[in-house]
DNA sequence: ATAATATATGAATGTAAGCTCATATGAAAG
DNA sequence: CTTTCATATGAGCTTACATTCATATATTAT
């Protein structure tokens, strides 16, 4: 059995056996994808902070109403949000907690990442 | 002054005021995009194993050598991952820890969606 | 019932992004 | 220095997706 310099037997091994079944892997990278925008991450930062109805986050965002609209649909079957309806209005909030953490540790990532950038 | 069911103007203080800048939403947002993909996921989840070579990813997804190196390129240059030479191979690796921290986040978060839906 | 307000949604459009193909670079062997 | 092996990269194609526009639904008031 031939060896080159760096041998692959055992790190493909492992990697082989880290991986995921597919459609996990699938799911959690459209999970990350919904936070891959923009937009959408403007109405997270807003709900950090309070409940909001979509005229206010369209006047925050300084955005038409249909793009609003459209963006919390996403955020919404993504179950990162939730909404209530009052009277006329929909309150929109957030479902739960690890959408912070998740913000949170992306966050922390960039901060560190700047952080370097000026030491060098 | 007029007052609804609704009080707008605390919430959207706050939320005005919870929001940062423009450019690191942004990076942010571009940070987790780089998340946001399954093929790139995959890679990451392999390098949480072991450190591996073009070759070896390329065989591990059953992907084209070119498709890998370009995600490669992303990955790379997003600084989540870094890379040596070892002779005419280049060896690939996790560039910190944060990767994992983040995507281990997102990975409890779809973990306790499916429970939800299972015990409903 | 009609109007007004608040939000949702379908279709169309423009742009971003991943994959493929062909080719370029880089290191080592002969 | 030419060939071979390993990887990188530019161009083109195709799909996905964020926004816009027009319109639909829902709630409340008259």
């Amino acid at each position: 059995m031939e060896r080159t310099m760096h041998d692959h037997t055992d790190a493909l091994m492992a990697a082989r056996g880290g991986l995921p079944q597919d459609e996990l892997l699938c799911d959690l990278a459209d999970l990350f994808k919904i936070f891959g925008d923009t937009t959408r991450m403007k109405i997270l930062f807003a709900l950090f902070e309070a409940e909001l109805c979509v005229h206010e986050i369209t006047a925050l965002l300084g955005m038409t109403q249909s793009a609003v609209s459209h963006q919390l649909k996403v955020l919404r079957d993504a179950r990162l949000i939730d909404s209530r309806r009052e009277g006329k209005t929909m309150i929109y909030f957030l479902a739960d907690d690890h959408v912070r953490s998740i913000v949170g540790q992306g966050f922390e990532h960039i901060t560190e990442e700047d952080a370097h950038e000026n030491n060098v």
